[in-house]
DNA sequence: CCAAAAGTGTTGCGTATACACCCATGT
DNA sequence: ACATGGGTGTATACGCAACACTTTTGG
């Protein structure tokens, strides 16, 4: 029989958090899944997550757990929502708190611990059949990533220090779900002064089709952003 | 001594619901606070919310508590976030989800019930002092509103069946805290196909400035929206 | 009589879109 | 040599912002 030492007067639901984690290896976007090693969904592919704890808010669970179940710890986290549907939860009635971050391509190494049996990044066109609703809760990770790119600049967190404007279109590409026009996307971008070009060396300087790289312009984004925001 | 029927293994959180509604009455945007009647925060003015209880989702529970302490039931309603700070209720750790809804001018009607003593809609820039952390919650909300009007019909909701354009341009202008050129705002929302103009009588017709009342039209809405998506 | 609300068009500018060719690299 | 990826400029269209005057109503 299982101890019991938690009383209440009044009933109370179990509260968990999740975590969906975006990352960008050049080609594709890519979400951070674990393998259960515990029941139930046992050996089926999940977001890393667990069950909040007394002392810390939402937020410093899903980082807790991420960091126990993965190794990592994302800079910057947002929440997707809640979700409660009386039967997602096969032990029985539990809320989530689903958390969606982002993390720089040096800071992908993932490693399996804890309640994991592996850890893995899928692109998302890739992804497996997923365990609880985690399905719903990845679309609406997806939707919210969207909004991200949109009000914050996100991508760059994606990109890394160095990138490339084809890099950077297969991101957009990848996050909003359509093609963009290369040079107008460029045109967009290069003329917004988000971002710096990064000097060439001697040999690049003679070859008209090296590839050119670029950093986030953080002054320049902010102009950007006030010129949006107008009044 | 509080009898302490509900026995856990693990610490598990209270978990609450809170509403934000939304209201428009001709001039100015309005949301509902209800006065508490109980400690704690007792005689404060309070998002209308409650415990969750179990058989039932955070929705469900937001309608419930609202039902139950103003006798409002909005059509549509959705998810602000979560609040979890470790001190933000007195009585223990208790984390909130809170919900944004509207209700048309028609339903407006609010009755304080339940733990109310009080219920009030309060023009948003003649707000009280709020409870707990509802300043907030409040603040998440006007932002999640915004957004929502750019991205869903809720504005006509708000106004109702029938309204004037200077009353649209009145809720937008509460709502995005920021002025707009009378002209241009008709221009735009005009030609967009989203508003049908109803059929003035013979009185109206000789009066050249009589007020033209507009109905929200929802094929043109649709199809404005797809043309915004694009591809 | 005055003040406030509400009706009404035009023009310019800037941003977004559409579109084709060349070069270099690797297979 | 062929396919792929990546560099580059121009012309057009559409939406957005700026802007003034007149009439009615109510105090």
């Amino acid at each position: 029989m299982e101890e019991a030492k938690f009383r209440y007067k009044y009933w109370r639901p179990a509260v968990t958090v999740d975590n969906v984690v975006f990352s960008f290896d050049g080609t594709h976007l890519n979400t951070l899944l674990i393998k259960r090693k515990n029941e139930p969904y046992k050996d089926c592919w999940a977001f890393p997550g667990g069950f909040l704890e007394e002392k810390e808010t939402l937020e410093e669970a899903a980082r807790r757990e991420l960091k126990e179940e993965t190794g990592l710890a994302p800079k910057y986290m947002s929440e997707i929502g809640s979700f409660s549907a009386l039967d997602r939860d096969p032990r029985g009635r539990t809320i989530s708190v689903a958390f969606a971050s982002v993390v720089r391509p040096s800071q992908t190494a993932a490693v399996a611990g804890d309640d994991a049996i592996d850890a893995r990044w899928f692109p998302i066109n890739e992804m497996p059949m997923l365990a609880f609703d985690h399905e719903h809760i990845y679309r609406k990770a997806l939707w919210l990533l969207r909004l991200g790119f949109m009000n914050a600049p996100i991508a760059f967190v994606l990109l890394g220090d160095l990138f490339t404007l084809p890099e950077m279109q297969r991101l957009y590409t990848d996050v909003f779900s359509r093609t963009f026009d290369r040079r107008n996307f460029q045109k967009k971008f290069l003329s917004s002064g988000i971002l710096t070009p990064v000097a060439q060396d001697e040999e690049e300087k003679k070859n008209p089709h090296a590839p050119i790289y670029y950093r986030f312009n953080e002054a320049g984004y902010k102009q950007f952003r006030e010129k949006i925001m107008k009044i």
